[in-house]
DNA sequence: TTGAAAGCGCTAACAT
DNA sequence: ATGTTAGCGCTTTCAA
């Protein structure tokens, strides 16, 4: 690794300006005679000078880093920390979100540092690290109804966009999706189909999106005269789908439709169907929710209601840009809204 | 956000002692009164004070991040760039590796910042992001073969270390599994269940982990009296799991073993498998590799080679913080054993 | 053992 | 339009 980096001072040297010119002329600040700007950006070009992001950071108080956070709700016990990521990201959704993150961030020339806040311990950290303006916000996607963090970010001011509504309010910007009008285009599927003796896999009750995407099914169905449907909650993992459909299935052996709010239950809900001798869609249609690669992977490729999440990544990395650009901490939210892809299983 | 954050001076002021001596508590450099060092402490307490990382960077020469890179072998086409994060991640491979570089950065008070290097412009960022030491060094997950950025790395002398043997060699640091034993393993399961008529899909037969999982399994067989096996190459994608175990058995509808070179192809095969009316395990016993969440999504539960992704990326963690810390960058490289777990598929 | 002082490389007033 | 200069907050000689 070289230990000569070349400086600003070497480039101004190299070019016969002062630093200040060339700092104008690489941070593209207007006033520059066009000659000397060209002049400048050859003696960048010859000592291969790179600005120093410590340096800049230093005095424009920038960190140039947005910290990336996937928080959960777990207490200190070593059992929580280790496989949190793993699991997390066992959930194609949340590649979904770093690359929506990633490619909202480049061209901003910001960086995600990626924390994984699953700890007491965890959390403070990221609250420390933004406190330092380690970074200059935070993006969090939270999993858990119980996660302190946000409410964390909220009372030390800081700046956070969150990746859907917390389950207790807080005052942050955050993205989400319309859940309800999701579960409605669920039902409606279902109903269109004919199924008449429907059952849903939910999500987790205490969150927004487990709740609302059961709402939204449970009043389409009612307004189409069926007003009980059979619920499993479920975790929004696969074997929480698993589980969900075996009930479902013991309690209700003539179901003919299911709604699962996630592609990953809905894929769990398959495998038992299967199992247990039901065509799909044949003899019980089956709608996930997501459209992720496990609506592709689950067999038959699931129908589903699809959430634009590359999209939604993207946009809170704009909301947090411009909360960062504009030093203001206003609150906004921007709500997508689902779209329904039909494929084989409904 | 507060303005006022307190810096080394508030706090010596608060104690009544110089910068320079706070700034050696901090630090834990000895050769500081105990006394004086409470006193410290508390002024720390106090004030509430938390050292500025970029300030700190600047005159100790150290990021105190390392960049967490996932690169492929991608050009330019826009259509590169888009769902590579996504289609990464959708291997629960990525999670485990995150899991265990989180894991191990922690206690070292290092951060990850995540980079994703498909595209040539990307890579260049990556090498740019590195000589200018915004990172310490490069914890390195190549997707493919072709991928340039390692020889790109070594070439300009920065410090990285790669999850698994490069393609091409490359003057850097590794850790990485012993596949061919691996492969050994899984021919050694489907022997001792007395399959006869074996096939495999392999991985790409462009990277060593494909090669040499391949070659195990094929070289123990072969030791054991059969030497003709079947092979399909697959891409590690659950898609090429299920073209691959469709064309095997078309040309072999006879065959009673099958070794995937990992778990997701080996979910992709038992989903055709099921589909074509074979039992797993009774009529064609299957063993997958890496023991990824996918083992237990499947159905039935995989029989698998075990890979410790999490240890391996410890493992990278703790000698790239070496090579850092004592400023060497002699080649290292640490292989792991792979271990056989027994589920319900073989 | 502690303090004084010199920068690290950069940006942003302020002068010119 | 360009240069001069004063720091940003920290670590680290060098003296005391």
């Amino acid at each position: 690794m070289r230990e000569d980096m070349p400086t600003l001072e070497t480039v101004a040297r190299e070019a016969g300006v002062s630093r200040a010119t060339v700092s104008r002329v690489i941070n593209g600040v207007r006033n520059v005679d066009p000659v000397i700007q060209e002049q400048v950006r050859l003696a960048v070009e010859r000592t291969g000078y790179v600005p120093n992001r410590a340096a800049r950071s230093l005095v424009t108080r920038r960190a140039g880093t947005v910290a990336l956070v996937v928080s959960g709700a777990g207490d200190d016990s070593p059992s929580e920390q280790n496989a949190f990521a793993a699991r997390v990201f066992a959930d194609p959704f949340f590649g979904r979100v770093v690359s929506g993150v990633v490619g909202a961030l480049r061209p901003r020339a910001m960086h995600p540092v990626l924390m994984m806040a699953e700890t007491t311990a965890a959390r403070e950290q990221v609250v420390d690290y933004l406190r330092h303006r380690d970074a200059d916000g935070a993006l969090i996607v939270s999993t858990h109804a119980a996660d302190p963090l946000p409410d964390m970010l909220a009372a030390e001011g800081l700046t956070a966009v969150l990746f859907a509504r917390p389950a207790r309010p807080a005052p942050l910007s955050y993205v989400d999706l319309a859940h309800h009008d999701g579960g409605r285009l669920a039902a409606e599927r279902l109903l269109s189909r004919g199924c008449r003796r429907v059952a849903t896999i939910s999500g987790p009750l205490d969150v927004p999106a487990g709740q609302d995407r059961l709402a939204g099914f449970r009043d389409t169905m009612a307004r189409h005269g069926q007003p009980y449907v059979p619920v499993a909650e479920g975790g929004f993992t696969l074997a929480s789908g698993v589980a969900g459909m075996t009930r479902l299935l013991t309690e209700h052996p003539d179901l003919d439709g299911l709604f699962a709010a996630n592609d990953l239950m809905a894929q769990g809900a398959c495998q038992v169907l299967r199992e247990r001798g039901r065509r799909v869609p044949q003899d019980v249609a089956v709608v996930g929710f997501d459209d992720s690669s496990a609506a592709l992977a689950c067999r038959p490729p699931l129908t589903t209601v699809r959430q634009p999440v590359e999209e939604m990544a993207a946009e809170m990395v704009r909301l947090l840009h411009e909360q960062v650009q504009d030093g203001t901490r206003d609150l906004t939210s921007r709500i997508f809204e689902p779209e329904l892809v039909v494929r084989e299983s409904a």
